[in-house]
Parts: structure tokens; C-alpha cells; sequence
DNA sequence: CTGTTAGCGCATTCAT
DNA sequence: ATGAATGCGCTAACAG
């Protein structure tokens, strides 16, 4: 790999003029110009980044740390993030957590002997890494939070209106005649979890019904504790849950398939409503009802947060709630018109 | 963000001790040990990756281009490959080139900049994108294709059998009873669609049929220009296929879709068929019958040839080609049990 | 306009 | 076991 000295010798001239060349501030006369390209073009020759960086301390490289890339809401952010940040002509350094804690105070600290600069962040779920956060940020890399926002760190963030969100979602199960609602729910040390699940009990108390601790399920986001859990409440057959609510994709689809094991249906047996997108087309049957966060301007608006704050660092911290939306599928209206069959068969004996 | 100076003037001793205690190979004493332990404590230091990086030509950098984030295939892939990359300490720089061969090739000029170790690729469709990959190869950096595999480049490559795999989701379609089989393909710019195709013909021809031009449907990976000319093609009533090959996963949604809007039904009206897994789960309906790629394998796989061609270059190309295999849903199997009603009926009058 | 030079932070001889 | 010195490839400040 040629180097901006062999260039120059090639060129015959000094490393400076070729570097005042690539660099384009400091003009340089037509003759050398000519000369220095076709010693670039003959050499292969290409900058040096790394050297590069180290005089600047510009890597152009941005962090990202998410718990696990094959999470389709995650994965739909990183590509909106990307798309963002390489605008801006950033990289990204790309890593995932695995959803553990330690793992993921590792990677912040690679992350920052990398240099690079700057970090989104979605958190693992477990507790404690705040300190490490803070570390980073206090070390002057600028970090914005996304969707898992951790507690007690002031540092910019970006997540949807998980309290609305939620209570949107359950609002509906309720306006289609449900009144014996659970909830299943992620790990609460996550805050955006706990928001969740307060709407979800906005939403009840709303409509004046009363929250039961029975009937909130709380489970890791491991598949086989997702599916323990719901099994278990499932079955209880006394005073099951006409509707069940998700507060995430994960467990959404977890327990979506222990329904379908339990030989239940969200057609017939239990409305069915979930936090995020569990296919993305309406081809599919049963249609599920979700409540949609928007994954690409959640992603991009993060990357412009964070790109603005490399640029200008030391303002307030921002926090920025996108709102969600809800789409109505065939797993959730079942109620409606069962209900209105029997009202039917009631007023015509 | 404190150097190995300031630790090293902190701990009363010289830089290179410092470097020694942080390397390990050259012993240091207990006290300097623990002077030094001291002062990088107090002074929050991590050793500037960049620097070290300009010492050593080591970055511990890989980068991985595909043509987008967003398409499950390549997501899971990416997961895949960073989790292996990471276990042998290596970061993943990531970007997308919008299957746009001209963005691949500043993509692929700035991981070369970056001074990456080595380069994970899955080709954009366009054309040309040949010389920088070989210019790339040919300054020293290890190259592994993916999936999509240039022509007439001498590169390490992983991809599925696919060949093999098409044949095998259209001999399953021949089983069930159908002859006049339809493929979309997407451009046949691109080597594994070039396979893909002779895999159906292998199949036809094996069965005795012969190979209508009028049922090879060929278009880009545009929603748009996939969904205008399945349309068309569905549409032309006289002669309609009685089942449908796609050769991909983005081509295979966009037919269902396309199916589903001329009020056509996978399971009454055209047996369906695709390469790579649309939903992950057979909750929903009509499960699709998929052709499914080792997208983890082939991930993992790819990125261990990486590493080894990095720690060992200059050896012959190593061309690995996993299977894949056939998930046999409802779109498919619809025709057996009709034609089997068909036959019952002819032989009781 | 062009060339010279001084580091950026670190690993690595090579002395001691 | 420790330290002084060299240079990785480049940018930027300065001198000419």
C-alpha cells in the first residue's frame, strides 16, 4: 500500500504539495496538479485514514450498540441510521450487546479507543450500565439514546411515545368490549417497558376498569421465558383473558406462537394486540393488530441529533418522542361482531 | 481523552514502560505495576486505537458492504457475521451501497482508506463493479464474497447452492402435480440469479417439460417494476401459469402481494413457491413453501474464511457452497389434494 | 504557489 | 526490568 511520500518522490515534489493537493485548501499549480494525479493513478495510491485521523482526531466513525441486529424493529433503525450518518460521510462501527450488560460496557469502551465520534446506544436490558454511559459521555463522546433509554443519564434521547403508544393500543382492545385484559411484559428494569405498561394501565383505568397484578405478565425476552410464562397464564383456564396485549416484538411473537400451541386462536378464543411490526404485509392471515413505532425516523432522527451534537457539543441535553401509530388487523376485532351476534340473537328470541 | 504520556508522567515512569505494562509482553515490576494501574485509573485512559492502528497496520477493522440493511436475509447475515468477527476481536464498519454499483465502489475505496483488514461483500446488481473488487485484491486486502458473487473476479467466496436449491423448489412443484410453471427472476446480471434460473430448467427439463421463454419473467428488485410485470403476467388469463417460482425473497413478496391483488389465492388459484423465508413462523397463513438459505452458515462461514485468509493470505481462492432447504408450506400443496379429489371422482361414476 | 518541519499517540528496538 | 529514541503516514503551520 503506496504512502503520500512515494507519492510526492514519483510526482517530484514535496509530501506537502500532494497533501495541499488531496486536501484542495491550498491551491496548487496546474503542471503539479497533473503530475501528482498520474503518480496517485500509477501507485494506487489512497489516504491513509488511520494516519489521518490521528493528526485530525476526526475518524469520521460512528458507534452503534444495539442488542441484537436480528430484531427486525433494530435492524430497520440501523439501516435508517446508516443512511443518515453516511450522509453526513460517517461510517458505522457496528456492534451488538447480545443484551448483556457487561458485553455492552466492552463494546462502549472499544468503541471509544476507537475513537469514534460519536455513539448511539440502545441498552441492554439488565441493570447498571448508567455508569459506563455517563464515563462515556463525561470522557466528551457525544452518545444519544435510542428507544431503550437509560435511567438517571442525561444524555440525548429518541424513542417513541411508549406511555401513548401502549394506552393507544389497549384503548382499542377495550372500545372492542374487552374488559378482562393482560399484558405481557418485558423486563421492567427496561424504562421504556415501564412506560408501556403504565399506559397499558392509563388505558384501564380510563375506562374504568381495575388494574389486576394476575393479569400483567412480566418475563425476560429469552423465547423459552416468554413461552413458559404465557403457557402457564394461558392455561389457567379459570378467568382467562379475553384480550392480551404485547408490549413488544419479541414477546409479541412469542406468545403469538404459544397461542397457536396452546391450540387457542386470536380469531376465536383471545384478541390479540402487540407492540411492533411482526410481518410487514397484510398478506398474511390472521392480520395483527399493532402498534407501529416509526423505526426509520426514530434511526435517522437519532443520527441527526447525534451529528449535530459532535458538531456542537455542550448544549442541553434534547429529548426527542416520536408517536406511534395503530394498525387495526383481524386479530383484534373478532369481539365486535361476535358480540354483535349475540346482542342480535338476545333481541330476537 | 488523557494519553500514555500523561499516565506515564502521573506514574513516575517512562512511556515505554507504560506501553510494556499495557502490551504484557515485557515484564514490569509489582510497584510500577501498580503505579501504573493507579494513574490510568485516575485518569479514566484508553489507549487511542488510532495510534496503535498507525503502529501497527492492525485495525482490527472489518468491513462488510451489502446492498441493504433492511432485507432479512442480508440482516441476519450481518448478525451472523459480527458475532463470529467479534469473537476473534474484530469490529464490524458497516454500509450499504443500494445495490448501486458506483456507491459500491467508494464504499469499497473507503474501507480500503479505512485501512479494513478485510472486506465481506455482497455485490450490488449493477454491472461492473469487477475492477474495484480486483483492484482491491490485488493491494493486499483479504476479500470475501457473499451470496451474490462477481464473475471473473479470483475471490474467496460463500454462497448457497443455488443451482441445487432453485431445482429443488421447482421439482416440488413439479411433484405436486404442476406443469406449467412460472419464475420471476431478478436480473440475471447477477451470477446466483444466472443459477437460480438453470436450477428451474434443470427441473423441467428433468421432468420432461419444456422450457416456455413466455414463463421466464425476468425484473429488477424494484417493488414497482416487480409488482408491473407480475401483474401483467397474471393477468394475461389465457395460458396462466398454475404455479409460481421466485427466485428471491424481495421478488417473492412482491409477487404475493400482486397475487393478492388480482384477488388470486396461493391455495385456489397458483401454487407458490420462493427462494428464502418471507415470515419466520408458521402462525400465519398460508404458510409459504421456501426454498431456505443457511443465512447464519453462510454468515459465519464467510467470516472465518476472512479471518484466515487475513492471518494466511495468498493462498489459492477457497469457493464454499452450503444447502439449502425446502420448507414445505400451503402455498404450494394445494394441488395434490385437489387433483387427488379429481381422480377419486373419475373413478367412481 | 511550494517545500520544510513538527507532532498526533503509540509500539518497538536497543541500550542500560 | 526500565527508559530513550525512532518512526508509522499524514496535516497544518510556517517559511520561502
Amino acid at each position: 500500500m503506496s504512502t503520500i511520500k512515494e507519492v510526492a518522490k514519483r510526482a517530484g515534489v514535496s509530501i506537502g504539495t500532494v497533501s495541499h493537493f488531496l486536501g484542495g485548501s491550498v491551491p496548487v499549480s496546474n503542471e503539479l496538479r497533473r503530475r501528482i494525479s498520474a503518480a496517485i493513478e500509477a501507485l494506487d495510491y489512497h489516504p491513509n485514514h488511520v494516519a489521518r485521523s490521528l493528526k485530525t482526531s476526526k475518524t469520521r466513525m460512528i458507534g452503534i450498540v444495539v442488542p441484537d441486529f436480528g430484531i427486525p424493529f433494530f435492524s430497520k433503525v440501523i439501516r435508517s441510521v446508516e443512511e443518515a450518518v453516511g450522509h453526513h460521510g460517517y461510517f458505522l462501527l457496528a456492534a451488538s450487546s447480545d443484551d448483556d450488560t457487561a458485553r455492552q460496557d466492552d463494546l462502549l469502551l472499544l468503541l471509544r479507543s476507537q475513537r469514534v465520534e460519536g455513539i448511539l446506544l440502545v441498552s441492554a436490558s439488565g441493570e447498571g450500565s448508567e455508569l459506563q454511559i455517563r464515563k462515556i459521555v463525561k470522557s466528551g463522546i457525544p452518545v444519544v439514546c435510542l428507544d431503550r433509554l437509560p435511567d438517571n443519564v442525561e444524555v440525548d434521547s429518541v424513542s417513541v411515545e411508549d406511555h401513548a403508544a401502549a394506552e393507544m393500543g389497549v384503548s382499542h382492545l377495550i372500545s372492542s368490549g374487552h374488559r378482562n385484559i393482560a399484558v405481557i411484559t418485558g423486563p421492567l428494569t427496561l424504562r421504556n417497558e415501564r412506560e408501556r405498561l403504565k399506559g397499558y394501565k392509563s388505558a384501564l383505568q380510563a375506562a374504568g376498569l381495575k388494574v389486576s397484578p394476575s393479569l400483567i405478565w412480566e418475563t425476560s425476552l429469552q423465547q423459552e421465558d416468554i413461552i413458559r410464562v404465557c403457557k402457564k397464564a394461558l392455561l389457567r383456564a379459570s378467568n382467562r383473558p379475553s384480550a392480551l396485549f404485547c408490549s413488544n416484538g419479541v414477546v409479541g411473537l412469542a406468545a403469538l406462537k404459544t397461542i397457536a400451541a396452546c391450540k387457542l386462536s386470536t380469531q376465536n378464543d383471545i384478541a390479540f394486540a402487540t407492540f411492533d411490526e411482526l410481518v410487514e404485509h397484510d398478506i398474511f392471515h390472521p392480520s395483527i393488530t399493532s402498534v407501529i413505532q416509526p423505526a426509520r425516523e426514530i434511526g435517522s432522527c437519532a443520527a441527526e441529533m447525534l451529528i449535530a451534537r459532535i458538531q456542537s457539543p455542550a448544549t442541553r441535553p434534547r429529548h426527542v418522542r416520536l408517536p406511534a401509530t395503530l394498525k387495526i388487523g383481524e386479530s383484534s376485532n373478532w369481539y365486535r361482531p361476535k358480540l354483535a351476534r349475540v346482542l342480535h340473537g338476545q333481541n330476537r328470541p
